[in-house]
DNA sequence: AAATATTTTTAGATTAACCTAAAAATATCG
DNA sequence: CGATATTTTTAGGTTAATCTAAAAATATTT
């Protein structure tokens, strides 16, 4: 049985380990997860016993096969309670991550699988993120950021790269949700930023903004 | 910010001060929560400072109200949730205490009370016992042991002392559910047992079952 | 009320999960 | 390539939550 700190870890170097080829670096995890690097080196010589991760000093760590599935399935319980709150409890989507990191970590193979199955099978979770399956497949979609299309391109907002509950509620104000189509009618010299159209509405964007945008092209 | 072992010692206390005038004892948390005394000591002194209990060596534990308000609302959490896996995710009514003594340490009062809500604000948990409010009012209801019923006289099968799985289990196997019309027809001599008619049938359960059934006599 | 039994607390140890400071290894730069 | 900077590990310490063994307080029994 993992501890929460020990689920946290593999989470995190999950998460890290998405286009890294070489290990994920001990003050990578330190920083994501708030805490110090030696705290990290303790934890990953545990994770290494646990062999949930292969790990050699100096090297960073990277996951064994065994320590991907388990991170998976606490990424799937995170995906699942996040739609439940949403879909059920009228959770805004920016309110429900720091919920989420809590119920993640219930032990439960029957609560997970009846939760998904209560919900549908929802492949998405409300920030546009797969959901992997029982399995641990995760199914993902091709998706580029909104400041990577040119003028006069259109695409479906799908996904946010930056999820902290501050860019949600912009994102909120501003009417722009997962769904919306988008398309690029100009991009200003002077500081990059974007003017775009917005389902029936125009609005302008800065690139910070364009920077944490998923679209699919369409 | 309380510690689920803090929370954990709140809710025995609580429930070992039901029908108890004076201090709840060590030995009694104790062997409530499997740890041993001198754990408990220790808790106490913390609870004690923390202004959730109130306690003088070797005079065991008292509630004051604001421990009291918030082991309630942990039983409130509790109770909602075990309601939400039998009546949402088909779990049966001896599988839900593990996983509920889990969601009960999730901190979210909207959590709570969206799910309140989403359930319909029940108030009895899958065993009959009553849900706190969510201003820690809780209604109970009068009911005496089926063991208590003289021949002929008749109940309503409304809670169970014992929530064993074990128990529960046992319940299923004979058909007796919660809301089920219990007769007293005979008691043995021999070995006490009881001889019930139960809604359209009869059937014969030991005294040690008959003292673990509330019913509300009808 | 004294002797005995039981309960509770204290003393001191252990483990997990963190920390800071310093040492060691690796990476970068002139 | 050697000097310097950065990263990572080691060493050693802290806190929370547990434990065992022993001492102290309370309760029970003769
Ligand atoms: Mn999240
Ligand atoms: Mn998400
Ligand atoms: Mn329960
Ligand atoms: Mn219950």
């Amino acid at each position: 049985m993992l501890s929460f700190s020990e689920e946290n870890h593999l989470k995190s170097i999950f998460h890290l380990s998405i286009d890294q080829k070489n290990g994920v670096s001990t003050n990578a995890i330190a920083e994501s997860l708030k805490t110090k690097a030696p705290s990290v080196t303790d934890m990953l010589k545990k994770l290494c016993d646990k062999e949930l991760i292969t790990y050699k000093k100096y090297q960073g760590a990277l996951l064994t096969e065994y320590g991907r599935k388990t991170a998976l399935n606490i990424i799937r319980k995170h995906r699942l309670w996040e739609v439940f709150l949403v879909e059920k409890l009228n959770f805004n989507w920016s309110e429900v991550h720091e919920v989420a990191e809590q119920l993640e970590h219930i032990k439960s193979q029957k609560l997970t699988n009846e939760l998904d199955k209560f919900l549908g099978y929802p492949t998405k979770d409300p920030h546009g993120d797969p959901i992997p399956n029982i399995a641990g497949f995760i199914k993902y979609t091709t998706k580029v950021l909104l400041s990577d299309l040119s003028i006069g391109e259109k695409g479906k907002f799908v996904g946010v790269k930056d999820s902290s509950s501050a860019f949600l509620k912009f994102l909120d104000k501003r009417k722009i949700a997962l769904g919306s189509n988008i398309e690029i009618l100009h991009i200003e010299d002077f500081d990059d930023s974007l003017h775009i159209g917005l389902d029936e509405t125009n609005l302008s964007i800065s690139i910070k903004s364009a920077n944490n945008i998923y679209v699919t092209k369409i």
